[in-house]
DNA sequence: GATTAGAAGGTTTTT
DNA sequence: CCTTCTAATC
């Protein structure tokens, strides 16, 4: 045990004579850190003994309760801070969290070695009883681009088809059952048939065996080792039971069945008369089926107490996908039978308009265990909840732009503004439009720093010497740079290993002295592999940044990267000079390494001013003045493939997701939805989102469309005829039955609830973006260079020559989304029939012979009358007379 | 072994 | 449409 208990003065024993004289102690005067607390966060924070379970609207104090609790078990001497469990989601909670303890009790929190992240708590206790799960305790902990690496050997070794049997799929597979915390053994039958014509769990179990070879483990194992510790060992699981007095958990809606089972097995004393307290789990991951039966907290006899808190918010429960399970929440009371429960629903983030909106829609969803949050805030000016309407996703982002630019003449901070989009290809228009505008922006959730190339392949290196036996990243750098070190000789040296059950370097060591290798690829290994022992041997006695620099400098693979012409080796040049300074923080390179391992992330630059861009999961737990909403739309959000694989709990978990969006914005929230979407790069219709109408229409504001791009359409909403705000039409429940809905409907020409987008939706990628710690920056300068960097991006910014006018086109190439209405520009451009290639795709093509022919007068609802120029199948390119060429699906049209 | 053409596939993501 | 990865070249 490395941290710094005092055994020999322990904590007064909750319920003792010497605790009550503390806490009475403490009551006429009620110390600093309660002041300012409402009622329910008072409660709690003192509600200190027993189960809690707080369920924290959103913006109503959550962390400060979190904090003020710890403080406040401290203060009054409940408990030494080395006594506390604390575990959060992020590394960035994390940090929050112990700064502002830090505020609250000083130099004490740094006596609070458990607080930390559910893994690098795991790593902790990991590493502590390593052997009992038969590693060792300097064990490496992969990251996924190893694992998946790794899990596509085997899948090779196992005579699969790698590409049938992608390693990525399997990946994801594996990732699921660990996050139900489910062993080889205990991994359902089914879906251990299901991957790799019945292989899945010869797969699993291959991989953890290679694992332990390896001396490694994944993010995964970080839980389910101790939990299988804490199973297979009472004694060590009694150890922490007797360790921590106090455990806190933050958003406990986003935990996993595995979360779940490593907490229960630490909250969960043994029972005086049943004494059974690890009972094996069965192959099942149901909750019910785990044997275990409900804690009882207090109970008469010895039961001991279980001073658990758990802080959450099942309406914010958006990380279902990946294995979270809002049923933790929701069945807290259960599992703890007399848990005490409170509500925070007082909020002190938004306006009553922002949490009208937000409140109403998320009533929509059942399985919710029901808060409603409000606040005192009254204030006549706050602006109700803005929806507009645009034609398509360009013009959404040149409005936004405007309005921001607008937003900021007056004086608002960029910093004070986001964007938050479902998708990450959403992201692209924006950028797009912004460096056009030279308006600062900034993505959250790019490629991160420790995951580009250049920092993995350091950081390889560095594993080489630090783990012998860490052969993942001795095959990534044994020939980078270029050694001449191929399939040929790795094979060998696999051969050479297996055969003798040793690692690769080991391998490499003992190869070069023999015979087996050509001449040039021999000197080649043998260089490196004395380069190694260098670098071994110097591990302790060089300072290791200086290491660090000698070993990439040593191996050529600085060099590599000054003899690159290409555009981003400087930058990459500059990022390992980055990885090597924020190696001064840590004492060593293992240390450093395990940090890396467990944090991966970059600092944001939080200087400049700067409109944030980011998807709505990132945005969880954030705030902002301003809020934008784009892409309201059906398919979108919801995405459908939520639907289609969720059905009512995946939709429920989309409206959280609305929820969680609504709810970061302070002052304003401008929602947005277009009428077409450009996906695959092909044009589509969209209807709005049902979201829409499931916003109370006391708290929102449906915006007129700005007069430039007026005229669509006969009402507000662009070509989808009257939405439910604009009339008297009533207001009913029904998500699906809205007058809104059903007439958005019909104007699509009876699109279903997206049944027709085909099989998902989606789009590119931001990521050949090559940001630098610093987006901002990286981006502008690549356009300011001129030359672009990327790929095809820059041709879509022609030059810089004429910042695009607000005028439809200025960029408007060979594929245009349909034009408005009865065509505004269809005859102002310049020069001969266009070609284009609007095209309404659906996937689900028709065999049958179409109603259509070449000649025939047909209507589209958008684009109007036209004359049918060629029929394919069930696809019709046709000349409107206003809106131009273009291709549409027979379905969209009917002959007149 | 490095360059290049072609195919596949394209929600959300932390540790 | 656009990116990424793999297979086929030189």
């Amino acid at each position: 045990m490395t941290d710094s208990e005092k055994p020999s003065a322990p904590a007064p024993r909750p319920g003792s004579i010497a605790a009550r004289a503390l806490a009475a102690r403490g009551a006429p005067a009620a110390p600093g850190y309660l002041d300012g607390l409402n009622p329910e966060q008072r409660a709690a924070v003192e509600t200190t003994e027993g189960p809690v379970l707080v369920l924290a609207g959103a913006g109503t104090g959550k962390t400060r309760v979190l904090t003020t609790r710890i403080a406040h078990i401290l203060a009054s001497g409940r408990a030494y801070p080395s006594q506390i469990l604390a575990v959060t989601f992020t590394n960035k909670a994390a940090r929050e969290m112990k700064t502002r303890i830090g505020l609250l009790v000083g130099e004490q929190v740094e006596g609070m070695p458990w607080l930390g992240t559910f893994h690098s708590i795991g790593v902790k206790i990991l590493r502590r009883h390593a052997e009992l799960v038969g590693l060792k305790s300097n064990f490496t902990v992969l990251d996924p681009d190893d694992q998946i690496r790794l899990i596509k050997q085997l899948i090779q070794a196992e005579n699969l088809d790698d590409k049938r049997w992608p390693a990525r799929t399997f990946a994801n597979i594996l990732d699921g059952w660990k996050n139900k915390g489910l062993t080889p053994r205990e991994i359902p039958e089914g879906d251990a048939r299901a991957f790799g014509n019945g292989k899945g769990r010869k797969l699993y179990e291959d991989y953890q065996a290679r694992l332990k070879a390896l001396n490694a483990c994944d993010f995964g194992d970080l839980l389910l080792h101790p939990i299988a510790i804490f199973r297979g060992h009472p004694d060590v699981l009694a150890e922490y039971h007797k360790k921590f007095r106090y455990m806190l958990v933050d958003e406990y809606q986003d935990t996993n069945v595995a979360q779940y089972l490593w907490l229960r097995l630490l909250a969960q004393r043994p029972q005086r008369r049943d004494a059974a307290p690890s009972q094996p789990a069965p192959a099942s991951p149901a909750r019910d089926d785990l044997g275990y039966s409900p804690i009882v907290a207090n109970s008469r006899e010895a039961a001991p107490l279980i001073n658990l808190c758990c802080v959450g918010d099942d309406d914010q429960s958006i990380y279902g996908w990946r294995g979270a399970e809002v049923d933790n929440i929701l069945r807290f009371e259960k599992d703890f039978p007399g848990a005490a429960v409170i509500r925070l629903e007082r909020n002190y983030r938004s306006t009553a308009h922002i949490l009208g909106a937000a409140s109403h829609l998320i009533a929509h969803n059942e399985d919710r265990l029901g808060k409603t949050l409000f606040t005192e805030r009254a204030d006549p000016e706050d602006a109700r909840v803005e929806v507009h309407a645009a034609w398509d996703s360009e013009e959404e982002a040149r409005a936004i732009g405007e309005e921001i630019e607008q937003l900021q003449r007056q004086g608002h901070a960029l910093n004070d503004m986001a964007i938050l989009v479902r998708a990450s290809f959403q992201m692209r228009e924006f950028e797009d439009r912004f460096v056009t505008l030279g308006l600062n922006y900034r993505v959250i959730g790019g490629p991160r720093f420790y995951e580009r190339m250049e920092i993995r392949d350091a950081l390889a290196y560095f594993r080489c010497v630090c783990q012998p036996a860490d052969d993942l990243a001795f095959e990534r750098i044994v020939n980078t740079p270029k050694r001449g070190l191929g399939d040929v000789t790795l094979r060998l040296l696999h051969d050479y290993a297996r055969s003798r059950s040793i690692p690769l370097i080991a391998a490499a060591g003992e190869v070069v002295e023999t015979e087996e290798l050509k001449p040039k690829p021999r000197l080649a290994l043998k260089e490196l592999v004395t380069g190694m022992r260098r670098w071994s041997e110097a591990l302790g006695r060089v300072k290791h940044t200086e290491l660090a620099e000698q070993i990439l400098e040593e191996s050529g693979y600085t060099e590599m990267w000054q003899n690159d012409r290409s555009a981003e080796a400087p930058g990459r040049l500059e990022n390992l000079k980055e990885l090597i300074r924020s190696m001064e923080e840590y004492e060593s390179l293992p240390a450093f390494l395990e940090h890396v391992a467990l944090v991966m992330e970059t600092d944001q630059n939080e200087d400049l001013d700067a409109v944030t861009i980011m998807t709505l999961h990132s945005a969880k737990g954030l705030e902002f003045e301003v809020v934008f909403l784009p892409g309201w739309e059906e398919g979108l959000f919801p995405h459908q493939r939520a639907l289609d694989e969720g059905g009512r709990s995946g939709l429920e978990e989309e409206r959280r997701l609305a929820y969680v969006g609504i709810t970061r914005g302070k002052k304003r929230v401008k929602i947005w939805f277009v009428s077409n979407r450009r996906i695959h790069g092909l044009w589509q219709s969209t209807i709005p989102s049902r979201f829409l109408d499931e916003l109370p229409e006391n708290h929102v504001e449906v915006m007129e469309p700005s007069t430039s791009y007026g005229g669509y359409g006969a009402s507000g909403f662009g070509g989808y005829g009257a939405s439910r705000w604009d009339g008297s039409a009533g207001f009913s429940e029904g998500a699906y039955h809205t007058p809104g809905w059903r007439r958005a409907q019909a104007a699509t020409g009876g699109m279903g609830t997206g049944a027709r987008h085909g099989d998902g939706w989606s789009g590119g990628r931001v990521r050949d973006i090559d940001y630098t710690d610093d987006g901002v920056k990286a981006k502008a300068d690549r356009y300011a260079r001129g030359a672009g960097l990327g790929s095809g991006r820059q041709s879509e910014a022609p030059g810089f020559a004429g910042r695009m006018g607000d005028g439809a086109g200025a960029r408007r190439g060979h594929n245009q989304p349909p034009r408005r209405g009865a065509g505004l520009y269809s005859s102002a451009r310049a020069g001969g029939p266009r070609e284009i290639a609007g095209e309404l795709v659906a996937k689900s093509v028709s065999t049958e012979q179409s109603l259509f022919s070449v000649g025939d007068r047909v209507f589209h609802l958008k684009f109007g009358n036209g004359t049918v120029a060629a029929v394919e199948g069930n696809k019709l390119t046709v000349d409107f007379d206003k809106a131009g060429q273009k291709r549409v699906l027979e379905s969209f049209v009917e002959a007149i």
